[in-house]
DNA sequence: TTTTTTGCAAAAGGTTTGCAACACG
DNA sequence: CGTGTTGCAAACCTTTTGCAAAAAA
């Protein structure tokens, strides 16, 4: 684990630090988006400094390790960068669900034939909201 | 023209104020979604404060007059509240165009169905993202 | 030893809040 | 006239920057 973490710093030409094997870790251990400030918190004990979050997750997020993620909320999320795929959040917790299968990237010759400024669709993003079980049973 | 917009803000019950009107019209005449700051340089010369705007902004969403638009910048966008719409939007210059006619919403009693968390899709944003041709034609 | 990376403090940028003056209805 | 709206100043929150010390290769 350890082992395959220092890997993909290697390929991606980024020095091993203990503060980058530390938040490569988080990302691992959990597979939900995460923001700074969740880092942060989650590894309070490490003592690594909230700007050198922001710092490993930009040039983590240049090399391709890890993408960003648009959960419409007020701040800015990361994940994994592997298999593409969509978000489910609840309107209420904010709960985020991952939805496989993307049947989007089909269309988008299609749809670029539509757009007079457009020739070429490189990337989409989508993201559904509802309430999730638990909220809704609440309401 | 005017007219409408006061209708609107009865409608909304909401108070006709000269501020409300200048913010209204701003989005009469350009389609395109606008942030505050945009509003704020469009109609200087009335001197409505950044403030009433953001303040506007938030209570045109409430009644349901605007919408929130994520084109992935680092401020938030509003547009008219009509017709549900996607956004396709130049990685280089920013440039955003509309594209009409979704095909999401025919899929999402299908989608739900592989969700473990949710069981109801109120609504989803989707945002396509590439070169526009012009900035296409410079690279 | 050279180049990156880190921590700290401070700044930046967008947005929100408190409060008194003002204006709509 | 009463309540909702505005302007101003200041606060807030997330993210970025500058710089010197520390660490990686």
């Amino acid at each position: 684990m350890k082992e395959e973490n220092i890997k993909k710093l290697k390929i991606a030409g980024l020095k091993i630090t203990p503060a980058r094997l530390v938040i490569l870790k988080t990302f691992s251990d959990k597979c939900h988006p995460l923001n700074a400030e969740d880092i942060y918190k989650k590894i309070r004990r490490n003592e690594i400094d909230l700007v050198t979050i922001y710092r490993t997750l930009t040039s983590f997020e240049k090399v391709g390790i890890l993408r960003k993620v648009d959960l419409h909320k007020d701040c800015q999320f990361y994940e994994v960068n592997k298999n593409h795929h969509h978000h489910v959040i609840c309107n209420i917790c904010g709960l985020v669900e991952e939805l496989d299968g993307c049947t989007i990237e089909k269309y988008t010759s299609e749809i670029s034939s539509k757009l007079s400024n457009f020739k070429i669709i490189k990337d989409h993003s989508l993201e559904f909201f509802g309430l999730c079980r638990k909220c809704e049973s609440q309401c």
